[in-house]
DNA sequence: TCTATTTTCGTGTGCGCACACAAAACTAGT
DNA sequence: ACTAGTTTTGTGTGCGCACACGAAAATAGA
């Protein structure tokens, strides 16, 4: 690896003047520039990102805002250990990363912790935009600050962020789709399931019901389905008194679909011998999930990766800040279907890393 | 992030004591370890890598031995594109990757090129154990000189490997058993190909059979199964033959499993009529499995992310070299499924890195 | 031709660490 | 108490780069 110094005596120049070309500032004449550039070129000089971090004294606030988890929902667990993994990475690089988390069901809540975050003054902000107007307000007031921010998992267009990190959740639902013609037969009934709730804006939702709708439609498939909305998913004993109901009347139904994070809770709540006969297909490995698809409960989940989606996030804002790389627009995760046979080698990289944390 | 000055100055001690508490270098008195030992916790010291990898000017010859591609089977392309990125990135950090591909149906080859390899004294190997008697002198040399080496996709038990990467391919076929299943009738009958030469050393597709298999055995699924070997994929004509022949014999065939990444060969040699009433299922996602796989003539392909191996062998060297962090005995890959709806979303590493490449 | 200004270029310092070397603080032997 | 040897500790330099500052060269104005 050549390194500026060894630049400058080739071109017969200070390091000073090599170090002006490199970055592009002026104080060069053009004639030297171009001399220069030119040797740059011919040895395929690249920099020493280590030698460039390590002299760049300037320290990055990198801060999160995202949905805090518990028990009853395990989803954000994962992004956030992903963007705690990254953090440890990019420390030598001068990033500090602050995480805040809010309650998911609370716009209140989401700006009080936006507010805590905005005070710790940020050079960048990663946030999953879970609520529209509220967004608005923090986004404009990043836009004067000119503060650069990523959409993390729920993707909201019409903003100014720099990328968005997540799933296509119409290609997602599309997928499911595919996945569950596959295995079921002829003219079949589906049960596709939905919240009441309208709490907070969830285009992530009603994006894979279009897609699962628009696999049949486009391949000129015939189906039925039925769509039966949960207000409450926390009262489980009204869940099986609605199930049971649909499957009443609905006494041919094969397949379930749950385009949000919750199948475990819908395949807790139906029986097992009425299981046996159905085909359950839902989206993210959440613990529950996991466990419900180990005991053939659940047959496919789709995975969106968020374990990664929190640390490329991490990483990409890095890259943005360090290097001044522009990502793409969308960083779209892959579809990672999951059974009880694959499961053990997806996500591998979240177990070294808890295994790793744990020691 | 605290640094060794800092810590030194809390001490009362110099630098370089500080150095030689955090390296476990002697000259240091009982005393003033423990003190030192104990300021670095309290203050949860981390090194700071980039400095590290600066100050120690030690360069490292990474060499790697792996297959060759062509227009015909371009497996190996993926590791390699994989490996070179990698190269990239660790470029800074003292590493220089050394690229040796050899003819894989030529154990010749393989020797020759290990030696070219060999005299190019290297600190690190990562290889491709195609053939077990030749690595078995290549490895002996290697433990002499006592440079660690690393199994590339290919699993060989018995070795001093500080690591294998590469996917469970028992698992993989048990998987593809599972799909096979899920997306076929009752009482099927399966057409399994396999390929008759025997100059290399294939448990790979020895154990995706075991794996199918196994899918139906352990779950009492009763099915009916029709092996087919051929001796040459080249001559497409003497293919076709094959096939309609067992066509002929066995009709009720209604998949086909080809345990190798050379399922569209197969593919292009069945009917398109034909291939509408089959579900074919095979492995990797090279350049000519993608293109059938959307022109619906393959249904499932099950990839190993051949791509994030590669890379992943080198920087799991890397870490090995610069930070001695000792590796997983065996990593395996994910078993990947991939269909025509989600394959825009997998190997998205791989594509990032072509544009960037080309642009 | 001689200053004043602007443009162009070179030098020095520090980022955090590794490591060779020098210096101090002990220890033992006389 | 003094030397020689041993253990313990401190100091200096360089890794490749960024950046502030100052020096030199070129240009303009009189």
């Amino acid at each position: 690896m050549i390194t500026i110094k060894e630049i400058a005596e080739i071109a017969n120049v200070s390091v000073g003047t090599v170090d002006r070309v490199i970055h592009g500032r002026d104080g060069v004449s053009e004639k030297t520039r171009e001399r220069v550039q030119k040797i740059l070129e011919e040895n395929n000089f690249k920099i020493n990102i280590l030698a460039r971090s390590l002299a760049m004294k300037k320290k990055y606030n990198l801060s999160v805002l995202i949905p805090d988890f518990d028990a009853d929902n395990l989803f954000w667990k994962s992004p956030l250990l992903g963007i705690s993994k990254a953090a440890e990475e990019v420390l030598s690089f001068g990033i500090e990363v602050n995480k805040f988390t809010f309650n998911q069901l609370d716009k209140k809540s989401y700006l009080e912790n936006f507010q805590k975050l905005i005070d710790g003054n940020p050079d960048a902000v990663i946030l999953t935009p879970l609520f529209l107007n509220e967004t608005k307000i923090m986004v404009d007031l990043l836009e004067k600050r000119e503060i650069p921010y990523i959409f993390l998992n729920i993707e909201m267009n019409g903003f100014k962020n720099i990328s968005f990190i997540g799933q296509d959740s119409y290609k997602g639902g599309y997928l499911s789709g595919k996945l569950m013609h596959l295995c079921t037969g002829k003219d079949a009934t589906y049960l596709i399931t939905d919240i009441e709730s309208k709490l907070y804006n969830n285009n992530v939702i009603e994006g894979r019901i279009r897609g699962f709708n628009s696999y049949f439609n486009k391949n000129n498939i015939p189906f039925n389905s039925v769509s039966l909305n949960f207000e409450d998913l926390t009262n489980l004993e009204l869940v099986k008194q609605q199930l049971t109901a649909i499957f009443e009347i609905h006494t041919n139904i094969t397949g379930i679909l749950v385009p949000s994070s919750r199948i475990s809770t819908i395949s807790n709540c139906i029986d097992s011998e009425k299981l046996k006969n159905l085909r359950l297909i839902g989206f993210d490995t959440t613990a529950q999930n996991v466990a419900y698809l180990k005991n053939d409960k659940i047959t496919f989940l789709i995975s969106q990766k968020s374990f990664n989606q929190g640390f490329k996030s991490v990483k990409i804002m890095t890259d943005y800040l360090i290097q001044n790389t522009i990502p793409q627009q969308k960083i779209y995760s892959p579809l990672e279907i999951i059974t009880k046979e694959n499961l053990e080698f997806s996500q591998q990289d979240k177990w070294h890393y808890l295994e790793a944390k744990n020691s």
